[in-house]
DNA sequence: GAGTGGTCTAGACCACTGT
DNA sequence: CAGTGGTCTAGACCACTCC
């Protein structure tokens, strides 16, 4: 028996969505506020409670409740994100410290990939495979597909919770480290000075990185892994490191989920008055 | 009446995602292709067609199938992205602009926000309001709650699909810039040189920007306008242009569909033997 | 134990697409 | 027209949480 002809043609259940999600966005209900059970939903709205979940479904995805398992979707509050400080600023700090005492490079060499974390709570593993480039990376490094690479994975996860704080996985063609095997060995986690510092033991001085980021949807084995909720998207981002000769000599991927992470860089201009006359 | 005790713990629609997932990115099922109807997929599984329909559902949140309405559900095209450059010398190109004659600033004016698309191929429309602070906005640029900033909404549409390209509000405190009416005539969009040159009319010298960058998951509004399919996240962007005397003198949000555009930044470093005894 | 959401069924009707 | 997905119903059973 149907009530009305469903009046519209917008869905029920995005009816209920937004009307949801006005409420929330009013202030009408608050962050850790339960919203009404998808029975209630179901009795206020006329409907099935299937239909009653599609709604608060939507809003999940949205990523505004976070929900379920026993206990009643509540309104997500507002994430805090750690800063992930990207700014030529500390990358050159990066390359000054490439000719300082081991000792120094390996006091800040991981802060790289923990974004404020200390080091002493995380659990770091690393993993080495010499692979064949795919289409994909022979592209970004502009030399011909199925050249050797060495590919490290790398990943941190904090002591206590177990859950991961970062994963990344670089590249860096063999050719141009061939003369150095220390690179090669795992043991040396993490890389006191960073990448910047081993590519200096050969020979090559880095002039510049090109970042590139973007947003994907994570899968359920993303989430899992990140103990990420649902409608959380994940940050990617892209890294080539160009030496001054023009070539891409390392190039890495690494993923952050946005609800904890956010990309910050600075953009240095040069001042009026220093500039006059020069170029 | 129940055929297996559902074996493991997983869900079946999960499995049947992960089966079809498998497929996807082994290439087995290429892009553009079509999975199978979700009445056959319910007839191979043993599961009813609603569990076939959440298989698929979790599929095109995760953004691999496109598809519905009709026509069967296809596997995705790998989206092409336009680079948004946001690079510092992009920016110091824009500085020194800011002194070169209107008629030259006005050519390369609008490129901040088109990302590519020519202007003529383009309509834009820009609103100006003088609106209170809201505590968000305050505490960007450390000044009290409620204080008067100039609002400007931008939009940018494509003149044969109406669809949108780029959309961004910025914020100036109204005590910065009274001295020059100018900047709240709407006529002058787009802004010839952009905000830098506007600033620098009442005397303020930017000394960089800093942004950040991460990731939402747009509504269902939100994917209307910008026609949007499932599972893809929106990025969005804050940058802050900071003047020479360290105060947060603009600041603006802009969004961008993830499978559309991508930030493209270069970090430059110093050379080595340029920075010798220096610093 | 009562209430919650998570999964699943077996149907129904509709809007849309292709031929 | 037959086939597709999109919406919706009215139930069922389970795992979980809170009291």
């Amino acid at each position: 028996m149907h009530h009305e002809p469903t009046s519209g043609t917008v869905p029920v259940h995005l009816r209920i969505a937004d009307a949801l999600r006005a409420q929330i966005t009013s202030g009408e209900l608050q962050p850790g506020q339960a919203i009404p059970s998808t029975k209630v939903l179901a009795q206020d709205w006329h409907c099935s409670v299937g239909v009653a979940r599609m709604a608060v479904a939507v809003l999940m995805d949205e990523g505004r409740l976070s929900g379920g398992r026993g206990k009643p979707a509540t309104v997500r509050r507002a994430p805090t994100r750690r800063p992930l400080t990207l700014s030529s600023d500390w990358s050159q700090l990066q390359k000054d410290m490439v000719h300082r005492p081991e000792s120094e490079r390996r006091e800040r060499g991981a802060i790289e990939l923990t974004a404020g974390v200390p080091i002493s709570a995380t659990n770091s593993s690393a993993n080495y495979q010499q692979v064949l480039a795919t289409p994909e990376i022979a592209s970004e490094f502009d030399l011909p597909v199925g050249v050797e690479v060495v590919q490290r994975t790398y990943e941190m996860t904090d002591k206590e919770s177990g859950m991961r704080l970062s994963w990344s996985v670089s590249y860096i063609p063999l050719e141009y480290i061939r003369d150095n095997p220390a690179l090669l060995d795992e043991s040396n986690e993490p890389w006191p000075g960073g990448h910047q510092h081993q590519l200096s033991t050969v020979g090559i001085e880095i002039d510049r990185f090109v970042r590139k980021v973007t947003a994907i949807q994570p899968t359920t084995g993303d989430r899992q892994v990140w103990h990420m909720e649902p409608g959380v998207p994940l940050l990617h981002v892209r890294s080539k490191s160009v030496d001054i000769e023009g070539r891409v000599v390392e190039m890495s991927d690494a993923v952050y989920p946005a609800d904890r992470a956010e990309i910050l860089y600075v953009e240095q201009l040069k001042r009026w008055d220093l500039e006059r006359g020069q170029k």
